[in-house]
This record gives C-alpha cells, sequence and structure tokens, in this order.
DNA sequence: CGCCATTATGTTAACGATAACAATCGGCGG
DNA sequence: CCGCCGATTGTTATCGTTAACATAATGGCG
C-alpha cells in the first residue's frame, strides 16, 4: 500500500472552490471571509480530513508553537510533578512541549541541551534544574531567548519562579520547636542544589532567632539510602530527638535506621520531610511533612513564559514565588 | 536592542565565498565536497556561530525528527522511568521528545493526543498507556504512522514492547509458596489495566498450578491509600500470611495496616511489591518485589519505533517482551 | 591531445503554510 | 452617474532548507 499524501490546504481549496488564502483566512479566523465561504471551507476540510501542517506554519510564522523543557532526572518526583504541571498548562494555551532529561546537570550540559532545543525552534525554555551549576548556564543564555527558570532562590537576569524552600524549612524547624524539642537536627541535600541550600538557610535561621544550638547538619544526596545512612549516624549521637530531612525520601532513609535502632518514632524521635510525596502518608509512621505545589509552579512557568514569548520587545525579569504548605502527620509529636 | 536576526544558510554561503547548496552539503556530510571547501564552510559557520533551522529542513524533508509520548500519569514512577528511557534513547538516536499527559485514558483522548501530535509533524509515537481503553484506541491509528506501545499484553497490529507481567507476578507468587505458605492473597491494580491484569493472572496460574485456594483478589487503584484500605481488610481476616500487592505503592499501604494492627512484617506476614520504586528498599521492613526494567522499555521502544520510520515501505508488527527481576529484601520471610 | 566519466559546485524548484499587496464587487455620497 | 471605500477574494512573494538538475572543473586513457 502506497503511503498517500495528506491533503493539503490547495487540496481544500480546489474542492471548496476558493484560493488557498481564503482557506487560510478560515483556518486563522479572520473576520473578512463569507459566511457561505467559510461553510463551504470547513465542509472541504472535514471531507477531506484536512489537517494543517504545523511545521510549514512554523516556518513562515517563526513561532513552533513549542516550549522546551531541560530537566535533571525526571523520575524523580519533584522535577516530575513539576513538568506535569507545565505540560497541561502549555497544552491548555495550545503549545507543544519537549523535553530534555540530563542525567548530570553541569553548565555546559545544560547549555548543550538549550542549544539543542534552539535548533528545533522552540518558542522559549523551562529549565528545571535547581542546581547552581544549571543556574548559572543559564546566565549565557542568548537574551532574546524566553525563559524561566524553576529554582530555589538564585538572582539573576533569568526570571523564575520557585517555592519558597526558606519558608518550607523554617515552617518544619518551627514546627518541632513549638513541640518542645530543645534543637533540630538536619539531613541536608546535595550542597550544590539551590533547594538544599535554601532548606538548610531557612532550618538554621530559625534555630538561631530562637537561641538553640545550631548542630552539624548531615549531608545527603535525596536518595533513601543517604538519609538511612545519616539516620544510622545520628542514631548514635546522644540527645538527638527531632530530625528535619531535607526530603521525604531522605526521611523514610532516616525513619528506618532509627526503627532498627529500636527508638520508637515519634514517640522518642520526630522527624520532618519536605514535599509531600505520595507515598509520605503511608510511611510507618505516616510523614509529617513540607508540601510542595508542583502544579502551581508549573502553571506559573508557562505564564511567565508566555507573557515574555508575547512581548514584542524585550521584556521583564520576573520572579515568582509559590508559598510552602505544611501536613502535620503522625512523624511528630511532643518532646518527651 | 533590537533581536537580530539569526544567521541563515545564505549567509554562511556568502562569508565562505559558495552557494548555499554546498553549505548544505558539508552540513549533511555529503562525499562530494572538496576538503578545503568544506573548511571554508565549517570556519564560516563557526564564526558566525549558524544552527540550520530544523523547521526548514523538516518541512522539506517531512521529517521532524520529533517523537511523540503519548502517556497516562507522568508523575507515576512506572511511565516517569519509562519516558526518561525513552528520553534517553531518543535524544542519542538524534531526535526530539515531545510529550503529551493524559488525566484520562478513554479511548478518545488518546486518539487526541495522536492527532495533536500527527498534526505537528512527528515521525512517530510512542504511547505509555497500558490501559485496555488505551490500547484499544490504538487499533484506530492511521497505519501509515509509526507506533509503539508499552504495554501489558494486549493483541493488536500495534507493535508493542512490554514487561512480562504475568512472569512477574508468577516470580513473586511462587517465592511466596517456597517460603511455605499455604496460599497467597493478591491486592490487584485497577482491572481496566493490562498491567494489573497480567498480574492477576500469574499470580492465579501459580496458585492453581500448585493446587491452592485462589482468594479473592483485594481491588486496589495503585496508590498507598488503597493498599491501605486493602491492607486493612486482609488484617481482619484470619489465617492471611502471604500477601502480592500489584505495586510497591500498594505494598507500602499494605504494610502500613498490618503495622497499625499489630501483626509484624515479616515474621507474621509475608509482603510482596512489584516495581521496585527507590523508596522500596527503605520501608521498614525493606520490600521484596519484582523489578521492572524501565529502560530497557524506552530503549526498546525507540529502536522498534525508528525500525518503522526508516522502512520504506509498511512495516512488520514487532512484540518485544522484557523479563523481569526479582528482588529479595526483608518482607518476606518462611511461613510458621 | 581530446573525449568522457567523475568530481565539485551552482541554479532553480520544491515543501506548505502566512503576509503583503492587488483586484473585484457593491453601495453610497456628491 | 462617477468615484471612492470597505468587504471579500485572489495572486505573488517569502520563510530556510533539501532535491533535482545543470554546469564547470578535473583527470585518466586511448
Amino acid at each position: 500500500m502506497t503511503r498517500r499524501r495528506p491533503p493539503v490546504m490547495s487540496d481544500v481549496a480546489r474542492l471548496a472552490g476558493v484560493s488557498h488564502q481564503t482557506v487560510s483566512r478560515v483556518l486563522n479566523d479572520h473576520p473578512n471571509v463569507r459566511e457561505q465561504t467559510r461553510a463551504r471551507v470547513l465542509a472541504a476540510i472535514d471531507e477531506l480530513g484536512y489537517r494543517r501542517n504545523l511545521v510549514a506554519r512554523a516556518l513562515v510564522t517563526s513561532r513552533s508553537r513549542t516550549l522546551g523543557v531541560v530537566s535533571f532526572d525526571t523520575t524523580l518526583y519533584g522535577p516530575a510533578s513539576t513538568i506535569y504541571g507545565i505540560e497541561q498548562a502549555a497544552r491548555t494555551a495550545g503549545y507543544f512541549v519537549s523535553i530534555v532529561s540530563l542525567k548530570s546537570l553541569d553548565a555546559s550540559s545544560v547549555r548543550d541541551a538549550i542549544e539543542y532545543l534552539t535548533e528545533q525552534g522552540v518558542d522559549g525554555v523551562v529549565v528545571v534544574a535547581p542546581q547552581r551549576s544549571a543556574a548559572s548556564a543559564l546566565e549565557s543564555l542568548p537574551t532574546d531567548m524566553p525563559a524561566v527558570a524553576v529554582e530555589g532562590t538564585h538572582r539573576s537576569h533569568v526570571s523564575a519562579v520557585c517555592i519558597d524552600q526558606i519558608e518550607g524549612a523554617r515552617l518544619a524547624t518551627r514546627h518541632l520547636l513549638e513541640l518542645g524539642h530543645e534543637t533540630v537536627w538536619h539531613v541536608s541535600g546535595p550542597s550544590d542544589w539551590l533547594e538544599a541550600e535554601g532548606r538548610l538557610e531557612g532550618w538554621r535561621s530559625v534555630l538561631e532567632e530562637a537561641g538553640r544550638p545550631v548542630p552539624e547538619p548531615q549531608p545527603g544526596d535525596w536518595s533513601p539510602r543517604s538519609g538511612y545512612a545519616a539516620g544510622k549516624r545520628l542514631a548514635a549521637i546522644e540527645g538527638v530527638t527531632a530530625v528535619f530531612a531535607a526530603n521525604d525520601q531522605m526521611a523514610l532513609g532516616v525513619l528506618r535506621a532509627f526503627t532498627e535502632a529500636g527508638v520508637k518514632v515519634p514517640e522518642q524521635i520526630s522527624i520532618v520531610g519536605f514535599d509531600d510525596i505520595p507515598e509520605s502518608e503511608f510511611f510507618s509512621p505516616p510523614l509529617t511533612t513540607v508540601r510542595q505545589d508542583f502544579d502551581a509552579v508549573g502553571r506559573h512557568c508557562i505564564e511567565v513564559l508566555l507573557r515574555q514569548i508575547d512581548a514584542s520587545g524585550p521584556f521583564d525579569t520576573e520572579r515568582l514565588v509559590v508559598p510552602p504548605g505544611f501536613v502535620v502527620r503522625a512523624s511528630t509529636a511532643p518532646a518527651v
């Protein structure tokens, strides 16, 4: 069977007895088309099953209606959720989303990815790359490419949407202090992540404001495994009664380490996470955690990006901050 | 600042003192270009920072070098991992990936999504949609659009890559029987999911072959919450000693339900999951589970798809089955 | 030494849409 | 009754590339 060529605009035009330009006008809702003509054209489109070729359209309009997304490890809950939000919002606005997931987030791979997308003709890019190195790669972006970063709290000339990491960490830490814990230990994320930095900073600031001792943060890498390792270290330390882990997965590891050590959660130790992944509610015990509204982040990204794309001239740098939520479950309890 | 037009092929040609066609030849590695000319052209490309316009290229070649991916809820670990694998493999092969995530997987939204991608000019589509309704939407695909489905074990004329769900479930069930359990209870996934069906079937077949009673499966919806509910029901039943949950999240819920009921895992009850999500290793206790190699699935999808795209005529229907793995951890133990 | 097969390059025409401009048709004011 | 205006439609150029064909330079060989 020969693959028959899909119909093009002039096929529709011929069938409807008009010029291809009139077909184009109908398709683009131009006002000056007689109602009767429009109907004939629409009938022809329907009959032929015509679909306009967006590639040709993109060439002449130099708008591909495609947005690029560059992200680090899209299997992580945070990035995956954010991208989901981005995709939904973009599609609603009539845009396609082209994704590049990177294994490593050094400046050059981010740059390459953006270049790759640029070549494809994306109208703008969202970079979900909350590492310092990635954020700095954005600095070298051509300024005429609409771009939005999803990140912690980095300052730059690139627009950004972020969840207030510092405030989230403050909520968590304050919650633990209010339960009567003398101080709060912290299992931190990798130091080159802006989110890890923000969470660390929020945690530290609350302790300092309250005049409490600031214990050495235990470094992790977001994985449950690293949380488990940190948890083992903490379990060996006398007097640890409250731990704030920089994400839920590490909190899970911490939980497991204490449980193994025979320390009861939350009776003997309180644990708070960050992210509110779907599993958290069903850990043993259910995890108290900071909730991030990734959907909102995705939506805002698209809003900002579309504003930039629609701006005729140079565009402003915008910075949107989404407030975090806090979910109290059963992994925290008053200090004894 | 005026956005200056990016250089095009003829700019390069002018600078290099050749025709634009020669530039095109250099870019496409045509053999008949003098070495010296090639060097001049490359230098000009470099000097101007020229990048070829893939949109124009796609128009004339009618190849966009973009693949479409239609998926259900990309925040789930399975789809997210599969898409990650797809994206990596596609990019390695020089293809872009355009993603559409659907909130619901009825046949018409799958069809719409594919049509949407077709309009954009994708060279092929991967449908990560292991629900019966989605699979049947594929039947109505135009046969000249290269397509691959990621799915359970549905028969169709569309090529498919799948993990052997039945075998995975058999591994899990057999493992529990070998530990001496009289029978195995099952917390199943939603009945319209092909994966849920395969896992149910594998579980049932092993029990029947062993001549064991086949208890009523407990329906779930993949969420930890539904697993928790099922777990509560199971905990109320006398003589339940082994549970095979159709995914890790539900296994987590089951775990929690039993723990709450004061039943010890694995001493009094053994639990097996499916997926091997990163968290599973750190549940309390660490979960014995069936591992799916999503990366391999993604890679195979792209291989099959590219074969179809490169085939000049009609292409064969292929069906690749990826074997599951099995990971024994601490949530299972010999029956008492 | 001249002819033909290569090799290297240039020229022109697609691809399928939109944009800019031109042309036709009524209606209406002068 | 003429000419101008706005509504409607058609014609032609254009986007930036590759494909097809045309042409010019080489080089081997009888």
